[in-house]
DNA sequence: CTGAAAGCGCTAACAC
DNA sequence: GTGTTAGCGCTTTCAG
């Protein structure tokens, strides 16, 4: 009896009852098939109340080979909580209480300790990747793959994967984004995409905008996209560069709205009225905390909520039935019409 | 030898290395006190990293009676993952992630389960509790609290009970916000207050409010606050409700933002202009995300990394030395000047 | 220095 | 119907 109260068990409340521990199990589990005599039911029942007693989750995750949380894996290096993980996780926790109550365990997302601190085979029945910075074959997540251990990937997924992958149509995305410019009239437009080399959701947004030059007669190649890696930071430095020679464009789409802000601030620093020069498209959502915010970007909206529920609805799905084929779930997304385009001239 | 590939365990590792399965154990965890001969150890660290073994954290959990992840309790009903929780969760998460890396498993919040689910003698180490809807004497609650359950609260905390809680000096803020008022000639304040029955922070608010107001020699029964539970509908109908009657009041001070904007918002439908005919302070803070916002309202602003950072010290400090006194710990805050307040007539 | 053995608390198959 | 028993995978004491 150390400073903590000894914990209560299965078999004090055994003793208690005057029954086995398994019957406490029995009872407890209201385990089917087994039937056991009311009165003893009753008598577990209350003697487990008085006691104050509650199974160990660990110990009953051990000797039954679930644990009932699944595990998300944030990668933002810095600040995983940002209003866009924060959507997607409450759509995703919406689904995993729809029915029995799942946990989220949240593990940090650097690319080497991701699936090996979070999976380890057991110590979450699942993982939801957010924009996952592993490559395909890396040798955790291979060996996670091939034993079939039930993952999706949200956003973003490894180049060639055979996995589940939750997200809106990106190519569609970005080429609507570019296409909208072009009905404008603008045939320069200049393309600050995402990080190219690792999120397929750049790759794909930037193949959008590609289509749609190429449809519209335009050569792609005459404005090489430029990689902000997603980053206002970024997309202001090259914004700077770019305008320090004479700019050639009349028209951004930005992959993500940081990057279309941190090129319009750098935009109207340098006394450009936008949309009045330069217009701008984008693709994003904006946090929807019922603040009044300055939303003015025209953009394709990002369904984050929605993108995290079927998430959670997929990998529990997964959990179920573990050999279900790898499926591309696409949500669809829907179009806003701020006050960021103008008319070519 | 199932669908899904047999785990690799301790004992395939030993058979491997040609050593006994405890010896791995040792190796592995280098025991310190146990010495080990080094070509062992070499032997048994390569057939570990050549079998892919990692130690089930289960079973470990179990064994050591430690399961190295801490609970959060969120409690916002419908959504947890609001800027709000979002940025403590952040600096919460940078302090657990300072040495060990300690994971963080996301509980339901609804008081009933609360406890019962996430903490549960040993599933998690310590738990967070993010502003509970807990009161003292729920049975689960005083059940952890006597036997010295690592827990904090943030933000609000259950009436009287002895635990640690981390959050700002609520009442100095309610001072300042409604002082601020007070010095631009404002006398007849309309105190927006949040749940007051339940939190501890909106009473805290409330207080301060109560405080300038008597040490300005006015009457704090003059005007009763308005119970709209942190909530812009709330206050809405509330505003809507109290300017059908003709306002007998010059200023607002609203306890968070969602009251403010929700009732800022009604004054401008009905042709009021803030702060023109009405000014407002509050208490609060705004999705730093980078995002340009309409940052116009005068109030505190909520240090909410900070204390997100100071629980996750806390809870670590805690789980190391069980017995630790019930602290106070309170965060600094700032004033943001805005543009939401005019001189009294 | 190494290996055997006893749990951690719970579940589930299997006799009684 | 009810109780006994053998694990789940790991840690750790305690002999060898």
């Amino acid at each position: 009896m150390s400073l903590e109260a000894r914990t209560v068990t299965r078999k004090d409340v055994a003793k208690a009852a005057g029954v086995s521990t398994s019957a406490v199990s029995l009872v407890l589990n209201d385990n089917p098939g087994v039937r056991i005599s009311p009165a003893t039911r009753q008598r577990v029942r209350e003697a487990a109340a008085k006691l104050g007693y509650s199974p160990n989750p660990v110990a009953r995750a051990l000797a039954m080979g679930v644990t009932g949380n699944i595990g998300v894996a944030l990668h933002y290096i810095k600040n995983p909580f940002n209003s866009f993980t924060a959507t997607i996780l409450d759509g995703l926790w919406e689904a995993l209480h729809e029915k029995e109550s799942y946990r989220c365990v949240l593990g940090q997302g650097h690319a080497q300790c991701l699936l090996g601190k979070l999976y380890n085979t057991s110590s979450v029945d699942g993982l939801v990747l957010i924009a996952p910075p592993i490559d395909a074959d890396d040798p955790e997540f291979k060996a996670a793959l091939e034993r079939n251990f039930p993952m999706v990937c949200v956003g973003s997924k490894p180049k060639g994967a055979a996995i589940d992958y939750v997200d809106i149509d990106n190519v569609l995305a970005g080429y609507q984004a570019t296409r909208r410019l072009l009905d404008a009239g603008h045939t320069k437009i200049l393309h600050l995409a995402g990080p190219l080399a690792e999120n397929s959701a750049a790759v794909d947004r930037q193949t959008g905008y590609f289509n749609a030059l190429r449809e519209a007669g335009l050569d792609p190649a005459e404005m090489p996209p430029i990689d902000c890696s997603f980053n206002g930071r970024f997309a202001q430095v090259a914004m700077e560069k770019i305008l320090s020679t004479k700019p050639a464009f009349s028209a951004i789409f930005a992959a993500n709205t940081a990057m279309a802000y941190g090129a319009q601030r750098i935009l109207l620093e340098k006394g450009y009225s936008v949309p009045g020069d330069i217009s701008i498209t984008s693709i994003d959502r904006f946090p929807s905390d019922g603040i009044l915010v300055n939303d003015t970007i025209t953009r394709v909206d990002l369904p984050l909520h929605d993108i995290g529920e079927a998430a959670g609805r997929r990998i529990l799905e997964r959990i179920q039935k573990t050999d279900l084929p790898p499926k591309r779930i696409v949500i669809p997304h829907t179009w806003y019409e701020g006050a960021s385009i103008a008319p070519a001239l």
